[in-house]
DNA sequence: TCTTATTGGTCAAGTCACTTGACCAATAAG
DNA sequence: CTTATTGGTCAAGTGACTTGACCAATAAGA
């Protein structure tokens, strides 16, 4: 029927579940009413400009992104994928770690995001809420959760609650490719 | 520092979510008390054996499952995943769709499962609740959201709310791996 | 002009799913 | 015969979200 689209509500409740926050966190920082935010998401009201402003800034999105690509956002292509270098980490250095952002921007429920990561360098060990899993496309993967390490080839795939701590390297020279997925930090 | 294990609380409270039921839904098919449910799931009680089989009944697992699998259930590797034919599809016939459990067996949130279809026939049009995410692996996939066909190839990905109407098919007669998780049905 | 809507928003009560603490019966132990 | 411990219930509490009643400010009609 109708073109599959998600609506401006969808889009900022996805923005927000992926930066872990309640409506009333939102409401506290955007200066509004929890109660507003909700019929916001849910599409019963539309906001003013300003008042939308407000609340893409805090959640680090735009305005046109709420409005922009709403059609055939269901699929992404090989290729076209938007790539996103990790904040404070320069590439080529570190981690060296890169984000192919999947049709995850502007959706709901999945912080899903598919990581192509060059050689070298090691996250730090990180330890948040939601959970994580993931699948080796190419290369190989060195994983540390709870203490314990992992060394994962193409086709393995791992599965942890985020709160276990967890670091990754890359052990090799070569790029490694994995497909990893995870819940937003609240639930 | 210890294993990373799975809780058998971890484990009931993911069976029930896979099946998208409620702690009350639960308490009352397995004639107990919701609060008990709850405790339990968080590992503050333990269960008579006779509760837990009347459980794992209802939610279609078993025992074994609950404890079994408690270490290195962190990473499952390629190759040595357990197939599951979805039942009542007979193998070689309608969708000839079968399932890779990936490490989600006995886990928390994510209802993630790595498919593997053979050629030929077409799922139903399906609506639920949560949300679905896939990469395509290798082979081709029509999908079809909300009346909109997809030709997927590798490396395509999709993602969208469950509750559009949503369908699937092996257009080829070569094998299609796609890597699909889904949130369970209520979040 | 003075109604009369409509829009953008607040506030407090309600709801839903889950959690917690108080309590209780039945078996075990001293 | 006390006194714990275990397995469990019940009802009140909590957290996050939703909803309905209401209100001020701008717009529109007669």
């Amino acid at each position: 029927m109708g073109d599959p689209t998600f609506s401006i509500g969808m889009k900022l409740r996805h923005a927000r579940k992926i930066k872990g926050m309640r409506l009333c966190d939102l409401a506290d920082q955007v200066e509004c009413s929890e109660g507003f935010l909700s019929k916001l998401e849910n599409d019963r009201v539309k906001p003013s400009l300003q008042l939308l402003h407000r609340i893409v800034a805090v959640l680090e999105t735009s305005i046109s992104n709420l409005f922009s690509e709403s059609n055939d956002s269901i699929v992404s292509r090989a290729g076209t994928r938007q790539v996103l270098h990790t904040s404070n980490i320069r590439p080529g250095e570190g981690v060296g770690l890169e984000t192919l952002v999947s049709p995850s921007a502007g959706h709901l429920l999945f912080g899903a995001i598919h990581i192509v990561r060059a050689g070298g360098g090691s996250s730090g060990t990180i330890v948040h809420e939601g959970e994580e899993l993931g699948y080796v496309l190419e290369g190989e993967l060195d994983l540390n959760v709870d203490g314990v390490e992992y060394h994962l080839m193409p086709g393995d795939s791992f599965f942890f609650p985020s709160k276990m701590p967890h670091g990754y390297r890359n052990p090799t020279d070569k790029e490694t490719k994995v497909l990893w997925v995870n819940t937003p930090p609240t639930f």
